[in-house]
DNA sequence: CTGTTAGCGCCTTCAT
DNA sequence: ATGAAGGCGCTAACAG
């Protein structure tokens, strides 16, 4: 690996004026020129270890999310690597594995300049800050009681709020929400809302295991054999509508003549399911900008108090609700 | 940040012991015990900048994707992740957006130990050679012409074959298959294999734009609304499937009786569809493996020739398949 | 605008 | 098993 030295050798300059070139500063024209033509027939790449020892910065951020194959946090996460590797800014990806301090831990020990973390557990907000030290935090996509820090999350009691507005817009009296573990706080927020704007009439709320295709599919196909069938159903994630879409299809059932439904984020799935579903679907882009951008502020240096994104969700029309028999 | 220097000034030692304990090298136990102590105290880590310039390693892998969006590979990377971890290495994920070349520089500027990439584009394999410089490669999921590498792939001839057997062994002499741009390496496996397999009777290879949900169904609902309408079906991966799978819901048809149907990754999907689909299925977890333990492996000095890992697919047999009318 | 100089924190001979 | 010393490659004063 070619060094300062190396162009030092071939251009005759001084290393400060070699790093003041890689590093923009006013350089002379013919030694800019100089420069240039040395680094490029040695094939110079500057050593980010030797850059980092010196300027503490490493121009990496740290990931880290309960797993890695969640398709809604990747796709966040796709869009801050994207936005942050316009500025130059890599992102070192880590699973949590619900151990966030633990996880911090690791990212610090490997020099990144922030950290955004989907948070999942309770954390005892002393030891976060000790962990952190003067590291960044922006938390993703859910909170942390007690943890005062940037924030980027979408308003999910409104989301349900809204998706029982939907169904008793129609006339359900009798509506029904399946969402996954209360652990996890954005279902606490989606039921809530679902709950108290759905309240005047009759509420369940079905509890999933966890957030996949077969959890929403079985407490779906067990609802749908009850006694009492649904018939005015939101599902508070994409993996529980799909899931809960295919239940209700295996059944024979029909939407919305037997069942009126309201689904989450599967905006593609809207458009080519038939009928067309309503859907309460995030922002994911504006999620992925607004928390790239509060990181790449923080990297800046600004040391305002932490901010609380809440973004709203959309709500997609469809021809999935119909009044109910 | 403390540094050995900060323990030296609480324990007396000298530097070098001080590494030596960090690094695992005999030390006598009482000062064994005075460093832990006093690191304990400082809240020491190391600074893996300085330790970097030393020891030329970061510890390390850049992870290069087409997209980070694309569930299938992150499912790998999330194995892939896991397994360096227990390591200690890291992961620096980029999206290369069909520039290898140009992903792995940036990477390596990043001081990458080593580089595992879904590529997609062809590659000049002496370009890529010189980016390289002697950064360990393995390509996953997917080859290129000419280089000569590391690589993970499963055999997607014989995935393509294996489902043109089993519509065959139903009596299909008139098989489809649905499969994305014939610029994706394993598009152009899988479609050769179901070719050469189901060439016996009457083969259609229907090509979708991408590899999405809605292509899939946009080119599902085509054919199914043509004159001469799929009576077996086999789709070359997951998002072709659902989308598949929905356009023929939405189209009123009925698996088998309409249909026989094959399907790609979707294990889940398969269990909780009625009937159960026939599903070639590949190794997510073992692609994982391989991929970390030739990586790992390269990093620990292996300088052997090149491996060709080609994994198995699985087929999980269902009751979508019955014999044409 | 350029050059000289002094480290950043750690690892690694080399003696002891 | 320990200590002293040098240097990895770069940046940031500072002087010119």
């Amino acid at each position: 690996m070619p060094t300062y030295k190396d162009i030092q050798r071939l251009t005759g300059l001084s290393l400060s004026t070699i790093s003041k070139y890689f590093n923009d500063l006013p350089v002379r024209e013919a030694n800019r020129l100089a420069i240039e033509e040395a680094s490029a027939a040695l094939g110079f790449r500057r050593n980010a270890f030797a850059r980092g020892l010196r300027t503490k910065r490493s121009r990496v951020v740290g990931i880290l999310l309960p797993e890695l194959d969640n398709a809604f946090h990747m796709s966040i996460i796709a869009g801050v690597e994207s936005a942050l590797w316009k500025e130059g800014v890599g992102i070192l990806v880590r699973a949590a594995h619900d151990d966030l301090v633990t996880g911090i831990g690791s990212l610090r020990e490997q020099m990144v300049d922030g950290i955004i973390a989907v948070p999942t557990n309770a954390v005892d907000p002393e030891t976060l800050t000790t962990v952190l030290g003067d590291v960044p935090l922006v938390l993703l996509d859910r909170r942390i009681d007690g943890v005062v820090a940037d924030t980027v999350t979408i308003d999910n009691e409104a989301a349900g709020a809204r998706a029982a507005e939907c169904l008793s817009a129609f006339g359900h009296r009798s509506v029904v929400a399946l969402v996954g573990p209360d652990s996890v706080w954005t279902m606490r927020g989606r039921a809530r809302g679902f709950v108290d704007t759905g309240g005047h009439g009759d509420v369940t709320i079905l509890t999933t295991t966890n957030l996949t295709v077969a959890a929403g599919h079985l407490a779906m196909a067990q609802a749908l054999a009850s006694r009492r069938r649904p018939t005015a159903l939101f599902c508070a994630n994409y993996e529980l509508t799909l899931g809960a879409l295919l239940a209700i299809t295996n059944a024979g059932l029909s939407i919305p003549e037997d069942i009126s439904f309201v689904g989450f984020d599967g905006e593609e799935l809207a458009e080519i399911t038939k009928p067309r579903l309503w859907m309460i679907v995030q922002p994911i882009e504006d999620l992925a900008a607004r928390t790239a951008e509060l990181m790449l502020a923080r990297l800046a240096g600004d040391t305002s108090p932490a901010r609380k994104v809440v973004l709203p969700t959309r709500l997609v029309p469809g021809d999935s609700i119909s009044p109910p028999a």
